[in-house]
DNA sequence: TATTGTTATACTCTATAACTATA
DNA sequence: TATAGTTATAGAGTATAACAATA
């Protein structure tokens, strides 16, 4: 099997991840998102940030970080103030009843990982969670490539779809 | 480092695996999503066979299943033909356009792959595509978790989320 | 004039429920 | 009565564009 292969194999497991993502979203506390989840989880590494960081750090646009962020706030996780240097700006930071949200994901997640995955050494999970750092980190840095047009003789879209 | 935090940085980074999805589906051919491009990977992989058995390998609902079918059918990419033995059933089957689609798609995934992980050893990359194969094959198994009901003082969703 | 953040709108993917046809 | 598949509706997540306030 050639790196060719290996690639389109890679490819095609990171496409059929969506049942994982689902799987583990149904563990999470009510209310809690995994949208949600992961925004407390870079707030309590990176502490206070302005938006646009934490948009950055999402790695999606600030219009969506705009409305993870009111909800949280909506539900007390964390805590707008404004920024007095720079009063466009405002601060986001993690509250103590966002602190406690995050410790129960910590443990549900952990606790349907540890059931799914008990024939795993803890050395392979820690090997995967390293690889798919290395991975994100990787295609952080990779200009998003711009998508071409259909080759060969192109198939248009229908306008609607028969049955 | 124990084990539970090692499940914890797992749960986080396939949290984080968004925008490298999204990064992924950009390079697909025009009208190709990431789901017609699974749904078509199963049937080049297994051959022709039922909505039902497809919705399984997809592991997602039927209904879902039916809209991606009927629209990578009116793009002309598969065919469905009436079971004779069973008449309520349908049978989808790759046609050549199809084949040649994917084809297409495998050749931008891996030079996508090859572009971001050019520092990556042939072996790394077999390694984390087997290790999610391994944990898709162990969350298959695993029985879904009914979702908790949240801890201590819950937080009751707001009405309106307040700016 | 440029930038920060918010809101409106639209698109993709998914599940639930109601429905038709057949077993 | 039960099952295979379809369709309608709703919900989560995202991007683009228009907008307000401030730099």
């Amino acid at each position: 099997m050639a790196a060719q292969e290996h690639y389109e194999e890679l490819a095609r497991q990171l496409g059929a991840l969506g049942s994982i993502r689902r799987g583990i979203a149904r563990v999470l506390p009510e209310g809690c998102s995994p949208a949600t989840a992961i925004m407390l989880t870079l707030l309590a590494r990176f502490g206070e940030m302005r938006m646009s960081k934490l948009a950055e750090l999402l790695e999606i646009d600030m219009s969506v970080t705009s409305r993870h962020v009111s909800y949280a706030a909506a539900h007390g996780w964390l805590d707008r103030t404004p920024d007095a240097l720079d009063r466009r700006s405002r601060l986001v930071r993690l509250t103590p009843s966002g602190e406690a949200l995050l410790d129960e994901v910590s443990r549900r997640h952990a606790a349907a990982l540890a059931t799914c995955l008990s024939d795993w050494s803890d050395a392979d999970v820690a090997l995967l969670a390293g690889l798919l750092a290395r991975l994100r980190e990787n295609f952080g840095q990779c200009p998003p490539p711009a998508r071409e047009p259909a080759p060969g003789r192109a198939v248009p879209a229908p306008a609607h779809i028969t049955v």
